[in-house]
DNA sequence: TGTCATTTGTTGTTTAGAACAACAATAGGC
DNA sequence: GCCTATTGTTGTTCTAAACAACAAATGACA
């Protein structure tokens, strides 16, 4: 149950690898651009015109493809028909957070179509959340229409986690430590469930559905309420490391300050640059980032200006680390560091470019989040979809069964 | 001519792109453990053994490996055949320096056969460089044994490389801007040639031969007269970024010092840690890194110590940075940073230790290079040899004539 | 409006490369 | 010396992609 199954050496190909790939390729050409001719899939794949046929037919017949009529205008010849992701497909987002536990529906084709979002206690055990979660799923799953594929579950939980195991290692904030996410709730639901990083899902959502499409390399930072989390794109694959905790880009030292953060390291970018500190100086507690970015944009306390321009030079200083790092195609900025960019980005931008080598900086993008919050629950629904995709011919979607 | 055909979009997958896989996979593990009995390729790639032995067959009809006789004592059974890579392969490497220019022959099996340094004038130009190097390479070519294969030539610059495209588009040491080295030395050889970036070979070196064997995330750092550079390996792939220019590791900011490095970049660790800064309160100029590892050691200077350890400590921070970022298994340190490491390694992981986050600690490794000077001379062979393993098949080696 | 060139889908055939099966070769254990 | 276990070899089978030929559908143009 591990979405990551591309990790796996690929050592030895035989034939059956081949047909796999090939059929995972073409899916996946389907999930990120929803609908594709199939003359593009040709071209693209380099696949011959009968071969993209037979695979395109074998998607069809697994449900998760479906083809429709040509699309005449588009120059001489025949027209080609035209292949999308199967509407029939969706997928359940769990994103547990300190107050709430949110429950998502989604396309296969990367659209939300269902959100609810259900108060719980302050820091809730995975036990409690979970059984929200499970109450929530089970409303939504009643309501589908017989046919209905379903992928599975993916939570996103703002934590480390062992996600080819499932597991929970430690959230912070929720208070959760060693907790087999996963497991448990695909014994209450019984589904398949995979467990990720909140940010690493919004991450992923990003880079296929919003400001991240078609870059291979690409730096996200996330800042809510919890600290500042993140992930990274290398080589069109997302950054694990060793024992999967890589990318947490919200700890790295960018100053000799000794102001901690929630971690206890000095000077990282999760210490110098707090939300919690810009709620105070409006005092103001609790606020959607929306009601934030108003309060910040009508300020004319020069007290809190001069937080706030520190806070972006700050966030320009570690973007410039991590240009000078990774070099990447665009670094995206999701919650709250979205708001300081949209606030004033030239400042941003000014303080990247003392921090960063001139090479970094040539055709960098640096942009506010495209999805904003609903690139969590999107995120987290790829981990079903993931493993679809992966290996499409082998998917173990459950079917929603016919009414009698 | 492009060494990272690898980086092409694997999209669509033929039978060619399959027999092409198989034995790039086969040739690949040769190289990179020296010999394998045939009964372990075949259960390393999950390939059948009649497969094993058509692949092979294949590896040495086109004279890239041999098949020794089977070796007896490996329990009950028929014993199985041997296969190493063939020692009849070889490659050229090139190492410009600031003073002097190196030239290499490297085995198909990543040993050193032959080195030689040939002084130049301070800052030689790329055309005088590399005419040096063409005189080498052709003293060592005509000693070569009849028959032998030649895979091309990799040239080790330190500077900003567009590896694509074989041009050096700046190394600041050398004052090379936008030089086509890779053209330059291939119409004086007639041998195809790839230029790369100095650390980011050695650190391919260290990979597939030394201190960073079996890993698939790896930072390396090397540090020599002309500041700090590197290589960073995530998910197995040497990380490139959007335009080549990632893994610049020297350039990260770790402190609010207003010290500069090279690049005009402020309290980064290239900044901080300076081996000129030792040299000179050493009072000596010049000396190889062994030279200084025995001043270092003898000294009893309480400032040069207190220097010492400050470089020591802001090593650390950087390594720590860099850990929280990559998770990687091991961080493997070159040149002057090796011996900082030496001299007291456990000042430099207690330093790593503040700087990092606990889970980026777990199981981290922090070692000294392996392969010491040689690194980057493996290393830059290493890309004419990419070039074969990618596609052996097809690749253009050039025979040595035979005598007559 | 009809013809033609162009592009795409479809169907039956070919082909390449890996798997498979049966057998021979060679080792250690008893 | 026989048995079992493992590996190499050879000929056959099988599968997935390519190929070739043809049908279908469009726009361009006379």
């Amino acid at each position: 149950m591990s979405p990551n199954t591309q990790e796996r050496a690929t050592l030895g190909q035989n034939r059956e690898n081949l047909r796999q790939h090939n059929l995972s390729t073409v899916l996946r050409l389907l999930h990120e651009a929803g609908s594709v001719p199939r003359s593009h899939l040709t071209s693209i794949t380099g696949l011959n015109r009968s071969t993209i046929s037979d695979l395109v037919g074998e998607l069809v017949s697994l449900g998760l493809a479906v083809e429709s009529e040509a699309v005449t205008g588009g120059g001489v010849g025949r027209p080609s028909l035209v292949v999308a992701p199967s509407q029939n497909v969706v997928a359940f987002s769990v994103n547990p957070d300190i107050d709430a536990t949110t429950v998502g529906l989604v396309g296969f084709d990367g659209k939300v179509l269902q959100r609810m979002r259900y108060p719980t206690k302050i820091q809730p055990t995975a036990a409690e959340s979970l059984q929200v979660a499970a109450k929530l799923i089970a409303n939504l799953r009643s309501k589908l229409a017989p046919g209905t594929l379903i992928a599975g579950i993916g939570i996103a939980v703002p934590g480390q986690i062992r996600v080819s195991e499932g597991v929970v290692r430690y959230a912070p904030h929720l208070n959760w430590v060693e907790e087999p996410v996963a497991a448990m709730l695909a014994q209450q639901t019984g589904l398949p469930t995979w467990v990720d990083n909140d940010a690493t899902a919004a991450c992923t959502a990003e880079r296929r559905f919003g400001a991240g499409i078609g870059t291979n390399n690409l730096v996200y930072i996330h800042a809510g309420s919890g600290g500042i989390g993140g992930g990274v794109v290398v080589n069109g694959r997302q950054m694990r490391g060793a024992t999967g905790y890589a990318g947490e880009v919200g700890h790295i030292q960018i100053s000799s300050s000794k102001i901690k953060d929630y971690s206890g390291l000095e000077g990282t970018l999760e210490a110098l640059v707090k939300r919690d500190d810009l709620l105070e100086l409006f005092k103001i507690d609790n606020a959607t980032d929306e009601e934030l970015e108003i309060e910040i944009i009508k300020n004319k306390d020069p007290k809190a200006h001069k937080v706030l321009m520190q806070q972006i030079a700050d966030t320009g200083r570690a973007i410039g680390v991590l240009a000078t790092i990774f070099n990447p195609q665009s670094v995206v900025l999701g919650g709250f560091l979205g708001t300081l960019f949209r606030f004033d980005g030239e400042h941003m931008i000014q303080s990247t470019r003392q921090s960063s080598l001139k090479s970094a900086q040539d055709g960098l993008l640096i942009k506010a989040s495209q999805l904003g919050t609903t690139a969590v629950i999107v995120g987290a629904a790829e981990l079903p979809f993931s493993a679809v995709l992966a290996n499409p011919a082998q998917a173990k979607l459950t079917k929603v069964a016919t009414k009698r």
